[in-house]
RNA sequence: GCUGCUGUAGCUCAGUGGUAGAGCGCGUCAUUGGUAAUGACGAGGUCGGGAGUUCAAUCCUCCCCAGCAGCACCA
């Protein structure tokens, strides 16, 4: 006999081998039917998984949520894999996990057909669902690896058995059968049987390419995804949030706010429009108040210098495949267009500004007085980018950053994060976005004695914890492995109105760059010492920024950031006059205001004005023009208020002052 | 870069082996209307680029480019 203890502190004594399902049918008729799975001393099990030994036991059903998702995806993953077998003879299966809203299979499509695609999906679904209606039970078997090796091998199953023979030698492995006639090597665990899935609640969403684990030298797969839930109603939800997502896809409101585009000349670049360059420009002055305000300098450094600075910088040797390389030479003027001779020297664009900002701190000699030098640019880099990775704004070939190099003593290390960690805070509350810090630690390839990394992992640390940042109320989190090969690395993770994450900001320590490029300065006892450079940025780049902020507030930006803060529309054309009047005060009170005095209907242009997300309509017709009044209509609310125009002028000046100004 | 899909008017999209169509937008005219689309008329496209098959290609084939989704990449 075994000891089960149950989550409220009872005990029962049961025979070894008895299931968690026995357990549950013991307590009750309801729980029987409820239950879907286990947690064995903490373990999430099957069900029907015998139990063999003393053990703290807890039932789950499907009102524990998570467990329960992660169960259905799981097996709704298998479902999958069976369902395409069954219809593909001959197509491979090799790993199929669950994921955030649902789960996704790879497999290799057989030789005598191409891969899957989205055309596949409708069949594949239907049989998943008959495979559901089947109600096959999943029977989790422990096998012998040899022996599960040598079976995936006669089944043509060259993935799973490579991976198979990956696992430690001798070790049993589990497989789960559905029914008497499908099987998958599986850690487990699952549900009793596929009955337990609504068949209503999945959808194959799309099929794309992915390397056998993950390895661009490996074959590529087909990896067919699907959003997975626990009923109709879940999966509708769900499917709602994405159409709502979508609907803030910076690149569709970008194109029906006028904002930016791109196009095929010069992809990966951003033509910013009137609209969207506003935005920027006042992004840009705000962060140069809160530069200024910290103690920055502000610089401006080439866009393009010589190969041998960047071999200098080791930017030649490491980084030049995303590097935009130019010959310095005068092109012929031959028919035939350009020719490059191969004598010429090499330029680059600049992908990166630390090595300018070395650069000019080298100039003159630098006394520890001198430190902290905080050194800022809006600096405009190119990096060219794999193709497959650009994305709207927010993967680019050209973008500038909020880049600043803070030049320091190391005993300044400290105390210099935390104050960027201030200035990063403010930044990011004044948009509305709460954010986690993550510190990345050493990466296995890594320049630096160990005892160096722990000095600065420990200064990173050290400083968030002094800022009070480095709580579970903040995301702290540290991730190993993640770090640069020369630094750690602090990340601000901003989460969005939708719940989204977004990294953005960042701080790092570097001692190898002032190393490569001789950068030193005179310490109070007469001698030359290098001083530590703090690569850090709070947007990023503004060219993300505001692709990030654009989906943040879909589209209905704040007044401060709104590229047209006001309209005056006319009901008649016996208005126009005064609304001209309205918008020339407004104009001469800072406002970013437009007449709109066409021939057409209130209710037209209401419309308009509010599809385009103007913040503030002022309808003027002849009762406003006669009392000297203006009534607004903000946009987000049906309603209006009649307001004199000094009282709407003041409105909207506050609400048009940035948040750091008010 | 890899796999798949897509590329037709400014935008969203139909369509056909015999040199193209809608809605919105744009222009003109009428209308002066009180809070989410007034009506009529009109202009506008060498159907992503190149090559091939064909009497004939926007449509079929091949190559290239770009976009989308995912993968890989993102010190």
């Amino acid at each position: 006999m075994i000891r089960v203890t149950l989550p409220d502190g009872s005990a029962r004594e049961v025979a070894r081998g008895t299931t968690p399902a026995d357990i549950a049918a013991a307590i009750g008729p309801g729980l029987a039917k409820a239950a879907i799975a286990a947690r064995v001393d903490g373990e999430l099990r099957d069900i029907m998984r015998p139990i063999e030994a003393d053990a703290e036991l807890a039932l789950v059903t499907t009102r524990d949520e998570a467990d329960a998702l992660e169960l259905a995806r799981h097996d709704f993953a298998h479902v999958l894999a069976e369902a395409v077998q069954t219809l593909f003879p001959g197509t491979q299966i090799t790993f199929g996990p669950s994921t955030d809203d649902g789960f996704y299979y790879d497999v290799m499509a057989p030789a005598t057909r191409g891969p899957f695609t989205m055309d596949d999906l409708p069949a594949i679904e239907e049989q998943m669902r008959a495979i559901i209606r089947a109600d096959k039970p999943l029977r989790r078997e422990v096998m012998a690896r040899d022996a599960l090796i040598t079976k995936w091998q006669n089944a043509g199953e060259s993935f799973k058995a490579e991976w198979a023979a990956e696992l430690p030698e001798g070790e049993e492995l589990s497989v789960y059968w559905s029914g008497d006639d499908w099987m998958d090597m599986c850690r487990g665990p699952h549900l009793a049987s596929t009955g337990k899935l609504d068949p209503a609640a999945f959808k194959l969403t799309r099929v794309a390419g992915a390397y056998w684990r993950g390895d661009q030298n490996n074959p590529q797969l087909s990896r067919i995804y699907g959003t997975g839930w626990l009923n109709k109603k879940q999966l509708d939800g769900h499917l709602l949030r994405l159409e709502e997502a979508a609907k803030r896809d910076h690149r569709r409101l970008g194109q029906d706010m006028d904002l930016f585009h791109l196009q095929q000349e010069a992809h990966g670049s951003v033509f910013w429009h009137p609209n969207g360059y506003l935005i920027w420009r006042e992004l840009e002055a705000y962060m140069r108040r809160a530069i200024d305000g910290a103690g920055y300098k502000e610089v401006k450094t080439p866009q393009v210098m010589d190969a041998r600075q960047w071999e200098q910088s080791g930017h030649w040797g490491k980084y030049r495949a995303n590097m935009f390389v130019i010959p310095d030479e005068v092109p012929n003027v031959d028919d035939e267009g350009p020719v490059i001779s191969g004598d010429a020297d090499w330029m680059a664009l600049k992908p990166m500004n630390c090595p300018a900002h070395v650069l000019i701190f080298r100039q003159g000699i630098k006394s520890y007085r001198d430190l902290p030098l905080r050194i800022y640019e809006n600096g405009c880099c190119h990096r060219n980018e794999p193709h497959g990775a650009l994305h709207g704004l927010m993967r680019v070939r050209q973008f500038t950053q909020d880049d600043a190099h803070i030049f320091c003593r190391e005993d300044q290390i400290v105390e210099e994060v935390q104050a960027f960690c201030a200035l990063a805070d403010r930044v990011y509350k004044e948009f509305g976005f709460t954010y986690s810090i993550k510190l990345a630690l050493r990466p296995e390839q890594r320049f630096g004695s160990d005892a160096d990394w722990d000095k600065a992992e420990n200064e990173l640390r050290d400083a968030v914890v002094r800022a009070g940042l480095a709580t579970t109320e903040f995301g702290w989190e540290e991730l190993p492995g993640e770090g640069a090969f020369y630094a750690p690395k602090l990340e601000w993770h901003l989460t969005d109105a939708i719940g989204r994450t977004w990294q953005v900001g960042t701080i790092q320590s570097d001692r190898v760059l002032p190393e490569r490029l001789d950068a030193s300065y005179v310490g109070e006892d007469g001698a030359r010492h290098r001083p530590v450079m703090l690569h850090r940025a709070i947007f990023g780049s503004y060219e993300r920024f505001i692709g990030i902020l654009i989906e943040h507030y879909a589209g209905r930006f704040p007044v401060w950031l709104a590229p047209v803060q006001a309209v005056v529309a006319t009901i008649t054309s016996e208005a126009d006059g005064y609304a001209h009047d309205v918008t020339a005060k407004l104009k001469a009170a800072g406002i970013r205001v437009e007449a709109d005095t066409r021939n057409e209907k209130i209710n037209y242009k209401v419309r308009e004005h509010s599809v385009a997300k103007v913040p503030h309509l002022l309808v003027v017709g002849m009762r406003e023009a006669e009392e000297g009044k203006v009534a607004i209509r903000s946009l987000g609310s049906d309603g209006q208020r009649i307001m004199t125009l000094d009282e709407a002028i003041d409105m909207l000046s506050h609400e048009a002052t940035p948040p750091d100004l008010r």
